[in-house]
DNA sequence: CTGAAAAAATTATTTATATACTTTTAGAAC
DNA sequence: GTTCTAAAAGTATATAAATAATTTTTTCAG
């Protein structure tokens, strides 16, 4: 089984969702986050430390710390979420594994996979976390 | 990094694609095959092996053996070969990792990602290998 | 029949990701 | 200052994929 995003960035891009949907400052630990979006405690705060650097994320360390979205929701798009952790591989490289395939030297599906790719792009840098949110939290209640 | 399709997934596109330049029932050794993609031979036979199930190539042991394509390239579609290597889980799963995702219980970029995904559905199982012969030719000769 | 070649199967190793656990550092409350 | 808590950093283990090597089986040519 394959996927397009890797497990670390699901994850961060659901308890970045999650954070959203509760305000910006809101400050909450990795275990309570962990609790909402049903994932791994340790790995839900590996990778929100991860975020920290990209400004998207916040941290407080110590007693009553935790981790807190740093930036308005409507500020944050999916794909920074996607580029701090996994990278832009994904929508540069061949989807048929050829090496060095542009424009210039392209695969067979270079063009038609090219158009899905960068639509799939572009959704990811218009969307903003504010969008999600409602849909999000009706969506959290369904996981256990 | 990620991918969306499997490294065994993106060698078993290519050295199909390259036995469909070749021509139906023609006859290729591993060793062959994996100099024309560039790429490993013993990766190369392996993944041919699996193909050899789902009918798509066939073999020839023994002296004077190899692999070739069992059918003709207007009969074959790529996503044949995807879901033989890789199943199509991608296409199925939640792109954001949420278990249960569906329209029902949406996850916040459900409805979007399912377009491009259904599309990318469609474009895999409407292209045929006879499709891609030409620009695959030309594609093969810049590899080194 | 023998030797050679290649698929097919099996085994082994390496690499990367996911998962789990432990220690260190920092900061707040008392 | 002490205690507690949680991020931050580091370490360890498990799993899966990728890669490599070896053995077995099959088939053909001579």
């Amino acid at each position: 089984m394959t996927v397009i995003f890797s497990k670390k960035c699901e994850i961060g891009i659901q308890a970045i969702l999650y954070l959203a949907t509760e305000g910006e400052k809101e400050l909450f630990n990795a275990h309570q986050i962990a609790e909402k979006v049903k994932q791994p405690k340790e790995f839900v705060s590996k990778v929100l430390q991860t975020l920290t650097s990209s400004g998207i994320v916040g941290s407080k360390k110590g007693k009553n710390g935790g981790f807190f979205l740093n930036r308005s929701a409507n500020k944050v798009r999916l794909i920074e979420i996607v580029e701090t952790i996994d990278g832009l591989d994904i929508f540069n490289n061949c989807v048929l594994g050829f090496p060095g395939c542009s424009s210039e030297e392209p695969c067979p599906v270079h063009d038609e996979w090219g158009r899905l790719r960068d639509e799939a792009y572009k959704m990811l840098s218009e969307e903003t976390l504010e969008d999600l949110i409602d849909i999000t939290k009706t969506k959290l209640l369904t996981l256990h």
